[in-house]
DNA sequence: TCCCTTGCTTACCTCAAGGTAGGTACCTCA
DNA sequence: TGAGGTACCTACCTTGAGGTAAGCAAGGGA
């Protein structure tokens, strides 16, 4: 328990994978994640600006337990975590793309600021 | 105000997506809608199994502020109204499929109950 | 000797999304 | 007369996701 999960059966595919990738910084840490390869636990904290480190590592930790992205520890002083995308983290990705599109283009369409990356 | 909306420019596409379709039960209404065409009040609730009356409203309403639900009110007694997608509703619905798809794949992978539609 | 770095952990707090429970108008049917 | 159906509204309350701030280990550099 304690995995940050639903319980009780889902209603749909979308219901599934907002199970997944609903937090409110996960979307983002695939997106970054699918631009740069592989980041490091501060470059991703500096590429998210407004995420609080315990929430970035949580979600993180949920990601990671979902198969979705993959933790890499190099025992150095100072630590050195690498984080990339799962086969299943890239598959989501690839998913969420036609989402990103339509969210882009609305933003566009309504006239709202969006921080190009 | 008081429209349910997050402040501040978005960080990309997804998080603009996000912002519109985030809701518990908003995705869960666009497939109810775009599964049956035009749907009742008293119909969505008794399809979205666990959604109370207020916040069934309260989503619907802002999924119309946001152009992605059409409201048809008929002035009958008992009253009716419909709800029905838009164009961009329609879009949206599009632009989540490959989403709905990844999330039934992965229920799927890892046992998970899929109440089926 | 002290501070700096990184990647965390822990305790505590806030706030808003969502849930509960009641009420309303208006007409129909029994 | 009164129960029932529809599509709401309103006040109140709960819950948990997320935010804040502090501390920690272990070594390097000044």
């Amino acid at each position: 328990m304690a995995s940050g999960h639903r319980t009780g059966p889902y209603l749909c595919g979308i219901d599934a994978a907002m199970d997944v990738v609903g937090g409110k910084w996960k979307a983002l840490i695939l997106w970054e994640l699918h631009n740069h390869g592989v980041r490091r636990f501060g470059e991703l904290r500096r590429g998210l600006p407004g995420v609080s480190e315990k929430v970035l590592i949580q979600q993180l930790r949920e990601l990671e337990e979902d198969d979705i992205v993959h933790r890499e520890v190099y025992r150095e002083v100072p630590p050195k975590v690498e984080y990339s995308l799962t086969e299943h983290g890239t598959a989501l990705n690839a998913a969420l793309e036609p989402l990103a599109l339509w969210g882009a283009r609305r933003s566009e369409r309504i006239g709202a600021e969006l921080i190009p990356h």
